[in-house]
DNA sequence: CTGAAAGCGCTTACAG
DNA sequence: CTGAAAGCGCTTACAG
């Protein structure tokens, strides 16, 4: 049977008192100390966490809720937390709402009742029931890749991100521009990015830029620009996640253009498979694990009720590879 | 506040015993049923499931151990086993020990500590210290993607599924074949898998097979796969995993050879990158979600001490696409 | 530094 | 059908 604190203050002859003090780091005498380890070893004891957090009124559980696991993004955040937490000595327990947002709000309240310390929501959209919940549930939350005012949130600098990108292009010379999004709905991927790219543009001159909307999904991406590709011919395609821009490459492949020669293509996330495509895709890399560490920082602190700024940035790099031509004019 | 047991029975004019046993169902009046509802609905009340663990001497946590959080394999046999956990009403907890197999030890224990009324543990190599892990801790087991005759496990049918690639391509014509496998240590994936193939190599004439051994990461494929191509040229190389193939891929390529006119590659998994990639990869699809549906199943029959098979196979299909050219003889 | 006692929020025989 | 009481394994003032 399991071992209680009953038994280790019995073996060790001192009280259960003394027994939970230096389990809690409190004064004992280094000669009961002895008498106690002995007897924990002896015993291979560990304390009932739910009798601990029962009592103590507190528990080391942080929920996360993901809208899927089976993403690059989430899953490389996911480690991030997760291994940030443990050194945190917290436990992390992970909820998947398989992209259906009812799922989340439900989440939030079944995290709640099972008493978490705090909650990371790597979120897509922020809707006022969202915000009703985290009102209600009253417990730490910290949003991860939107942000919104009466939230604490870690965002991925998106805005910057996508201004970068519309540099680089346009520095390759490019200047007939597919921009593939996806809905405004999500305001960092849908809407950021897009926003970022659009300054970029909008400080070069002589443009012809058409912007698309597709959905996250690699084949919806391959069909959107399958069609694109009738009616509008563009040097280079900007796309807003590398899902995205995989199912730009292969829909530009099938189409028998040749990459990067005909059409370049951008993606946005640097998830592992864009280098070992062939051509190699050129994209924005997030890093979703660091951002992941942070997370659970912020989400430790909230919970310890230290202060974190309302908003941390996650930093971003452009990649370059070979999805991208130059095609400077020769007057240059 | 959060509320307790104690605020609904005196809202409701009854005994806490009364409460609970409305709870857990036992038999209460109807009128007494009607009032507990409305206090329940009024205050929002959930039971604290740390009390109710701790009281109960049961826990409704199933701990499952994963290797790594970012790989296809790993990410839908957790969104299975999630899926099927919660309609079961059990909660997932989460363990990454990021391919360390000592960590895997250390999680065993400390899953145990926790009280969790299960462990299900995605296997890579199961050594004497695990088996001990197992013994001392003393709580069900399930074993996934690996087997050992002392432990519950479900298993992908290696064995045929690799015989059945091999029959495959030779079927195609393929003579000159590379097999490109891992390490014998894993033996679902080292062993089973080569060991399926080689059966169907043995059915067949004037074959010249070699065998060669990589890492699971697709970087190392790709540069062991250059350097095979030096010695070897076969018509066809068969991968024992899709990230695998991935690397054969991009070493051919770049090798200026033309897949699968020069050559043909095979995987093994079913990933989704596999169909958008170009050519799109003919491999061997594993179940891997359905796989982790079943396992949550089996665990959570173990915990109620129901009978469970000692080992269950999930099944596995053969997707052809453009990966695999035919180069059977013009004679037939 | 140490121990006795109360209490965290539940469940479960037991008696009625 | 219902309630009083004990107890799950801890922690935490309080007194010494």
């Amino acid at each position: 049977m399991n071992k209680t604190i009953a038994d280790i203050a019995k073996i060790s002859g001192v009280s259960k008192s003394t027994v939970s003090r230096y389990l809690n780091g409190g004064s004992v005498s280094e000669a009961t100390k002895r008498k106690i380890e002995l007897a924990i070893k002896e015993t291979g004891y560990t304390p009932n966490p739910f009798a601990q957090s029962l009592k103590a009124k507190k528990t080391y559980f942080i929920g996360t809720i993901v809208p899927r696991l089976d993403s690059y993004a989430a899953s490389h955040t996911l480690i991030g937390i997760d291994e940030q937490l443990k050194e945190l000595n917290f436990q992390l327990l992970i909820s998947n709402t398989n992209q259906q947002i009812e799922r989340e709000i439900e989440t939030i309240y079944s995290l709640a009742s099972q008493k978490v310390a705090g909650i990371i929501l790597l979120a897509t959209q922020i809707t006022q029931v969202h915000l009703e919940a985290f009102e209600k549930v009253n417990i730490p939350i910290l949003l991860v890749g939107q942000e919104h005012p009466d939230v604490h949130s870690l965002i991925h600098n998106d805005l910057e991100a996508g201004y970068a990108i519309g540099k680089y292009v346009l520095e390759k010379g490019h200047r007939k521009i597919a921009y593939l999004g996806v809905t405004e709905k999500d305001v960092a991927v849908g809407v950021r990015r897009k926003e970022g790219f659009k300054r970029a543009i909008a400080e070069s001159e002589g443009c012809e830029v058409r912007y698309f909307e597709t959905g996250f999904n690699m084949f919806a991406a391959q069909q959107r620009v399958t069609e694109m590709l009738e009616g509008f011919q563009p040097t280079c395609i900007v796309c807003a996640t590398d899902n995205i821009a995989l199912g730009a490459l292969r829909a530009a492949q099938l189409k028998g253009l040749s990459i990067p020669k005909d059409v370049s293509i951008t993606g946005f996330g640097g998830y592992d498979v864009t280098e070992i495509i062939h051509p190699g895709l050129t994209t924005v890399k997030l890093f979703f694990k660091e951002a992941g560490k942070m997370a659970a920082q912020n989400i430790v602190k909230l919970v310890n009720e230290e202060s974190v700024p309302k908003r941390t940035l996650s930093k971003y790099e452009i990649i370059e590879r070979e999805s991208v031509d130059s095609i400077i004019p020769n007057d240059l």
